[in-house]
DNA sequence: CTATCTTTGTGCACGCGTTCACAAAGACAT
DNA sequence: ATGTCTTTGTGAACGCGTGCACAAAGATAG
């Protein structure tokens, strides 16, 4: 085991790259389509083409885990459904508390994709007393009071958040507080929390700009060249419409 | 304007990296606050801290678009936000459309942060026929046949799909072959594109695995190592349950 | 048992992104 | 006009991630 005694105990050689964590899932997926297809073992190309990376990059991810594949002939599929699965920690129950259950909400409740990867929705919340109560997904809406409680009783380490942006932060601060350290965050504001806590954020609104971007770019690659004027006087700002009223509100509020 | 006849003709010097554009709608939500509030300028210490990222990264970030801000002083807040919201094309009008009217289908259609950012839902498209007609963020949703006149009549070069996995190449091919060059996918798919395509994901259950890894370490750490038994044979995958009949659908079926 | 063939695992080099640290630029006071 | 003080813009160093290319490992056939 080499015990190897730096300032982080537990972990040793564990250094798994963040960018392989983030394929690891994705392996993880194409896997489980093989296995349902009953197919014992794949090549790296084959796997990484239905991952789509390249096939090197694979190999290397799958280097960090160990050596789990056998030269000559591939990786064994359910071996290797199983070692991912316990790297990412989904050999294990994880209850997560959604909250917010507006369209977004209800979606990401009724999401099958939980479920089939160790993921248990322990309970939806919700600010708007008269939502609570009301069946989504098959769970009854509960109110934000019962937060801390809920997080308790079942051990939630794991919080979604799916309100507007303006009660994120609050929202967020009682997580913490009551015990949560990992956070997927959907509303557009950029949440501050204490070391120790993870918040990984999904935004709409900013994926669509950067497809902008590039749109924008091929159609003036398209016109040749000069695709609007560079320099313009200081003053020239006449984006005079406002941005809207809503604070770049997520998909839907609580009422 | 400094030819340099390189085979890429038109973009010259305008090699903003990938990993700026990422960033740029992040200072472009906090510089639309500031603006709300009537600040007239921010140092790149403030805006930093408000987009979450730091100082030196912000300025190197805004050195690729120009020289927009004054030393001693700091950036105007609403030349800045021009700027920026030219940048990433954000002056035009965009629009889009959403295929797969499910509960993330509808919870896009109600998003308040498109509207406000340049980006018009055109039409929302569903497979089911008996969804045709019904009203959804006060659009009607169309039936599928018209994919096709939708996207030619209204110039649509960027679309959503949020369908179940197993519809959305299908989709993806005829929105290409339509004339689409951008494409924002939240089905879990790898979607196979030609050249010249742009496609972005956004993974609901990617998002959990990565957090629940963190979460694994985080918990494994707290009891000095030894997490799990690292080897064991090679038979003994005993993953007995299957991982659910659901090929990882998206948040909703369109029936 | 030996030879051949396939596919893994990885050393190495390269390029991108991040961060540091400071000189240059300008505002502002005297 | 001169000096001080603040903040930008950027050169340079560093580290991470990616992809190439190949040696090592093992399967398989004869």
């Amino acid at each position: 085991m080499a015990t190897g005694r730096t300032h982080r105990p537990a972990t040793r050689s564990r250094g798994i790259p963040e960018a392989t964590v983030a394929r690891l899932p994705l392996y993880l997926r194409a896997l489980t389509a093989l296995s349902e297809r009953s197919v014992p073992t794949v090549s790296s190309e084959e796997l990484a083409s239905a991952a789509g990376v390249n096939s090197a990059k694979l190999r290397k991810d799958f280097s960090y885990l160990g050596s789990y594949g056998t030269r000559g002939v591939g990786y064994d599929v359910e071996y290797l459904v199983y070692q991912i699965s316990r790297e990412l920690g989904l050999t294990q129950d994880w209850p997560v508390v959604i909250v917010g259950i507006g369209n977004l909400g209800a979606a990401l409740a009724n999401y099958g994709g939980f479920a089939s990867r160790g993921f248990r929705v322990a309970a939806l919340i919700d600010a708007d007393p008269a939502q609570a109560g009301k069946m989504v997904a098959g769970l009854p809406i509960r109110h934000t009071d019962e937060l801390e409680a809920i997080i308790e009783d079942n051990q939630v380490s794991i919080g979604v958040i799916a309100t507007p942006a303006g009660a994120a932060q609050e929202v967020c601060d009682r997580l913490v507080a009551a015990g949560v350290t990992s956070i997927l965050n959907f509303a557009p504001t950029v949440l501050s929390v204490p070391d120790g806590v993870d918040v990984r954020k999904v935004d709409l609104s900013i994926e669509l700009q950067i497809l902008a971007f590039h749109e924008q770019r091929k159609a003036g690659e398209d016109l040749g060249g000069a695709v609007a004027p560079t320099s313009l006087p200081k003053a020239a700002v006449d984006r005079s419409e406002r941005p809207g009223p809503d604070g770049d509100v997520p998909v839907v509020m609580p009422a």
